[in-house]
DNA sequence: CGGGCCCTGGAT
DNA sequence: ATCCAGGGCCCG
């Protein structure tokens, strides 16, 4: 569920809280949370006990946890040559999937009275599937109702651009569980002209383009058709039938409404999305397109629509997002007139 | 590149 | 009972 915006909203919150502290407990409450974990618990225990979090960085949906020896308390240096605190080489990935939240907790557990009085379905943790407990008695909870997202280390590799490879740090290391993963809209290095280029080559409907996470990731399908809708672009436009113009203005405009919505906390319709805190975003009442079926376009009082797009739902509206002119001839000289 | 699948739970 | 949900990956 989360996109960009969600997710980077969760980063800050782990950034401005959870660096420096010493990872010091794992609790596995579902082991289909570690499921992307080779070697599963253990390995990932072996991993993170006694780490240090020097960095939150994300980069698309994906987010990870960069990790160095802590402290040890014989003062020796676990690895070869470096200082104590050196990178471990080792990052802490997190992807929430569609309901995945992580939650920065003081330790409490379940409020008993609450539970009593308001049932055990008003427990925020009572889909808790993961903990990492910290050396200040916090917990980072991994809450995961539908259990598609997931923990696991993956090994730091290069960036092949040597560029930073996410928001949250200036390194050009990025764990090889994300290398797939490319630059996404509100990343500095991202090269805009180029990504529209690359959708003008594809006959696919520009609105799998936008999801696709390997020609420009962060964006689901909110974000998606609030994209097409600003940008007054139809969901089944072929990316090839698109101008540079039009391509560029695309990602523009997406790029804007993620702005927008990271700047109000993303976008919340129900508790499934919250920050570290438990604490909903308020884009949702921003938004234009994205599950306002029968509602008026903002723009032109046209019902939006809403059908049935590559096994998901797509809103547009039907009036001021072009419908797909038939390819005129060749799209292959630059951008028209 | 579309389709099925991984899951749970709320709404209808 | 059935449908639907914001993601990603593997399959053919």
């Amino acid at each position: 569920m989360p996109e960009l915006p969600e997710v980077e909203v969760v980063r800050r919150g782990l950034a401005a809280r959870a660096v420096g502290r010493t990872i010091t407990g794992l609790e596995v409450l579902d082991a289909r949370s570690l499921r992307r974990q080779s070697g599963g618990e253990d390995r990932l225990r072996a991993v993170l006990l006694g780490a240090r979090i020097s960095a939150v960085v994300r980069r698309g949906k994906f987010l990870w946890l960069r990790l160095a020896d802590g402290p040890t308390a014989d003062g020796a240096v676990s690895d070869g040559g470096g200082s104590d605190g050196a990178e471990t080489g080792e990052a802490l990935m997190a992807h929430l999937g569609m309901s995945g939240q992580l939650r920065l907790t003081t330790g409490e557990t379940p409020d008993p009275a609450r539970e009593a009085s308001e049932g055990p379905a008003s427990d925020p943790l009572r889909h808790r599937r993961v903990s990492l407990w910290l050396d200040d008695g916090s917990r980072i909870d991994l809450v995961d109702q539908r259990l598609f997202g997931g923990l696991w280390a993956s090994p730091l590799v290069p960036a092949p651009d040597g560029l930073p490879a996410g928001e949250g740090s200036p390194d050009a290391l990025l764990p090889e569980a994300a290398a797939h993963v490319a630059r996404d809209l509100l990343d500095p290095a991202i090269d805009l002209p180029e990504v529209a280029r690359r959708m003008r080559t594809r006959r696919a409907p520009v609105k799998a383009l936008l999801l696709d996470q390997a020609l420009v990731s962060g964006i689901g399908n909110i974000y998606a058709d609030e994209g097409l809708w600003a940008a007054r672009v139809r969901d089944d436009t072929p990316g090839a039938a698109l101008s540079q113009r039009t391509a560029h203005a695309l990602l523009r405009e997406t790029a804007a409404v993620m702005r927008r919505a990271l700047a109000v906390g993303g976008t919340s319709f129900d508790a499934l999305y919250v920050n570290v805190d438990g604490r909903s975003g308020y884009f949702a009442r921003s938004l234009a397109a994205y599950g306002k079926e029968g509602e008026p376009c903002p723009r032109c009082g046209t019902p939006i629509r809403r059908r049935a797009f590559a096994g998901r739902s797509s809103h547009f509206c039907p009036r001021c997002q072009r419908a797909p002119r038939p390819p005129r001839s060749r799209p292959t000289e630059g951008p028209s007139r």
